[in-house]
DNA sequence: CTATAGTATTTATACTAATAAATAGAATTA
DNA sequence: TAATTCTATTTATTAGTATAAATACTATAG
């Protein structure tokens, strides 16, 4: 949050540097984060609203509205309508902030055995962390979640059911490890798969080893997890992780062949 | 960029899911993302400008603007004024994905030792992924922030530009690797550590055997990148990331006696 | 006294029209 | 030819008006 540099008006050509003109609205928007962190506003605190922003801010309407549109697409606020409505502080929803993300990324697809390697390396810390944190109700995620793997699937959507709630273990355990941005990670990656899983890979027929391989590590890992061992844990995961980067090689290689055939 | 579902207007109250009425605006920014992907539009070409957005959305100038601005936050496309102004097709920058991960965290600070906790996992990677891709360019780069760290500081300033350098080093290699996610989260983790430095441990008496471990593993890595050996790089990076991890540890409990005297 | 329906108010949402600022390129001048 | 001024195009900003949505409050019916 930089100090909007004022562009001062009669100066010789010498300066190069940033001598763009700040958008009145982009200088509100600073304004109001910078009035967030310096008294230190949580979320729920409500923003002055449309009519008093103009007049705080000596400017129109349209100005307003665009300042509060770029706040709320950063996830910053959320406005409602009526009454008590208006522009309302927010904590940035996950979804708000892996979309940004998958923005940035959007013009250099990150490839699969680029995912699964950024995997390999996160996933054991989040299960090694997330350990000791486990309440009850998580457990009874995951047993569902593996339970929803167990019996042999019959269709197509069946099997695309299994695939995400392989996924949603993962997401179970990221969420209870208390490393935000390491969470934030796991579930991104965990997107990501599923994007490629549902899109690329659901087309193949039944791919029974992998299926199995990946169930057994889950129930592995499950035990591990209620005896609170976190470093076993960390080492099925390890396995885990590196028998899926295998097994999504192989399927990379067989959609090839498909694709040519 | 999910179907925009129009909200029903005689339904029952059995449905609890998103009845949520989508703003015009909004609409139109997510018309225009479809026409990106379903196109293929690459960086560079230009939208239409604003009357003829008006003419296709049928909606005022003012919702075209507050939909510009939407894909201007999100960092999808910059605008200039004048002549073959408008909004163009950009690609997004750093800077801006790394703000709006920023903000994601704004409410759940990352501690220092999570940041280190990642770092640790990641930066090992990202040297050996760096290590075949380096250019002469790239070594001159690390070559002159290592020397920049050579000579003992002076004064305040110069321990601060030291630090800089020191974090400009992995850097250098996150922006090496090819694996778009790995370089972001490398970059990503050097800011916030940036500015934990600048902000928190600045203030602290000099930090010289810290400084001193740091420019050696620097030195060792640089040997090794040469060598093209991407295995030792990984290995020296490891523990120049526990050796890290270690003294920041050691750092914040002077800073806890600091503040408490 | 309680639940329901109606009403009024607050607030955002959307549109129109007009002016200001920026700039690329054409026309002009030395 | 080279610098300068002019001009057309396009966004930036403003003002004013009207509409639609959400909700708190009130009145009514049971």
């Amino acid at each position: 949050m930089a100090i909007p540099s004022q562009a001062p008006k009669n100066m010789q050509q010498q300066d190069f540097e940033a001598p763009k003109r700040i958008k009145r609205a982009d200088q509100i928007v600073e304004s109001v984060k910078r009035w967030v962190v310096v008294n230190g506003k949580q979320p729920g605190d409500r923003l002055p609203n449309e009519r008093e922003l103009m007049e705080q801010f000596e400017c129109s309407k349209g100005t307003v509205r665009e300042a509060l549109k770029s706040l709320e697409v950063q996830g910053l606020v959320s406005i409602k309508t009526g009454p008590n409505g208006g522009a309302v502080l927010e904590r940035v929803p996950y979804e708000k902030a892996s979309q940004l993300l998958r923005n940035f990324l959007h013009f250099e697809q990150p490839t699969g055995p680029e995912i699964y390697a950024l995997r390999t390396l996160v996933e054991p810390e989040i299960a090694a962390l997330a350990t000791p944190r486990l309440q009850d109700e998580d457990f009874a995620r995951l047993e569902s979640l593996v339970a929803c793997c167990e019996t042999p699937a019959r269709n197509f959507e069946e099997r695309m059911q299994q695939r995400i709630a392989e996924l949603e273990f993962h997401v179970v355990l990221a969420e209870c490890c208390d490393n935000a941005m390491l969470a934030f990670i796991g579930r991104f990656l965990n997107d990501m798969i599923r994007d490629l899983v549902i899109f690329k890979k659901a087309q193949l027929p039944e791919q029974q080893e992998f299926s199995c391989a990946n169930l057994n590590y889950h129930k592995q890992l499950l035990e591990a997890l209620r005896a609170r061992d976190a470093e076993l844990a960390r080492q099925l995961m390890r396995q885990h992780m590196q028998s899926a980067e295998h097994f999504n090689r192989e399927l990379e290689g067989q959609l090839q062949k498909h694709f040519l055939a």
